[in-house]
DNA sequence: CAGTGGTCTAGACCACGAT
DNA sequence: TCGTGGTCTAGACCACTGA
């Protein structure tokens, strides 16, 4: 018996000791929490949190009544933080500038209006803008707005602050979807980012939605060489 | 006062109504835990584990003696599931095939020595292999293993199972990094991946570690058109 | 110093689901 | 059916940190 293992911290290090160690196997079984708390001298719930911990970062498999098993290919989850944009820049030791482009409101194009859920009728406000990271192009925002749910986004400022944080501020949202992909930089990005042609540019395309209703749906489109870290 | 809350989930809603309802303000104050406890009729510990959450969801911050307050900017946290290529593949009801390109152990070049830590007597194995979703390419990887750490790896049978999963059947990791970005495809890409030129591809770079050893540096490098989505 | 969140405990009941 | 994890409770002590 090592060290007293006592908070649910030193329960998960044990684990992952025996795990790495190989004391039990992938798809191997483990001993039920009682089990194990009465070996750790410690409560039950105190084995759960530590198990429950690493289930949801994907090393164990837990159902009720199978046990607990160590997973046989553990999903690598990777949480990635999407900060407002300036904060991106200003955690990077940059001076963070914007400009907005273009601003328009009116009803959507149809590829548009379906992805959003926007009638015919229905209006939203068009944003393009530019993400500065000491003066040079960081990223390209191209945004749009359904003012059937955010009415007041019409007359805010968005010369002066992004439509990001604007909404955040403004206009909660319930749940998102958010995509990662590659795109070859197009005359417009070309031109609003600075780069060669051809280009590869990370791409993020984000829905975000109120209950039922779409609010903002947006693509920001990183300057040539953006990578998104994260630790494993 | 609407139904009994009893349970950490319906804390968490009402909390999240409460927010979503503005009733309490970006960057307000809270009540502490004792309060809510006692207005909803539960444990301390069921509205702990219901703020905690939102906390790890970053739509609280919490310190102790300063309370609990709304999140000036939501940071939004993107969680990414990265499976083994294989039950990626499957998961979208796709044919799985995997064809081993190339194969060779050696000292790796200077670049990715140095990013893996391996001196210049260390000796690595380069794999670059294509993986395939029914028949067509769907990303190819090219996998330096570091056989000081992992010596079991000069003679797998990777010509039939990805260095992906034989490593984590056979070879445990502490932590990793794992980023994504951009490239413009080069001749190797084109030809495997059997893309246009130009092509924007989605690349995923990994660098895995037991303890202080970097036990695998990979890339991989995603077919056109590849999105990786998940929920917000 | 004192208020707040962080955690542990011992016990209890329950929901799920494998057999 | 019944073993297992999921959760709740009431109470307690502690760590951190703002005032």
């Amino acid at each position: 018996m090592s060290g007293s293992i006592k908070n649910w911290q030193s329960v998960q290090a044990e684990v992952l000791r025996r795990i790495h160690a190989r004391i039990w196997r992938p798809g191997a079984q483990i001993p039920n929490e009682a089990d194990l708390a009465a070996e750790f001298g410690c409560a039950r719930a105190t084995v759960n949190r530590a198990l429950r911990n690493l289930a949801e970062a994907g090393l164990l498999d837990r159902r009720r009544k199978a046990g607990t098993r160590v997973a046989l290919q553990p999903v690598a989850k990777a949480t990635l933080d999407i900060p407002v944009i300036r904060l991106e820049v200003e955690g990077r030791g940059q001076r963070y500038g914007y400009r907005l482009m273009a601003r328009e409101a009116g009803p959507p194009p149809p590829e548009i209006a379906a992805a959003m859920g926007i009638d015919a009728a229905g209006a939203a406000l068009h944003l393009v803008a530019l993400h500065l990271a000491d003066e040079d192009p960081y990223a390209l925002e191209d945004r749009w707005i359904n003012l059937g749910v955010v009415p007041a986004a019409r007359n805010a400022p968005f010369d002066e602050i992004s439509g990001n944080e604007w909404l955040l501020a403004h206009a909660p949202y319930t749940h998102g979807e958010i995509g990662f992909s590659a795109v070859i930089a197009d005359a417009a990005a070309i031109a609003a980012l600075a780069c060669p042609d051809p280009s590869a540019l990370f791409v993020l395309d984000r829905l975000t939605w109120d209950q039922t209703r779409v609010v903002t749906k947006v693509r920001i489109t990183y300057g040539p060489g953006h990578e998104m870290t994260t630790a494993l």
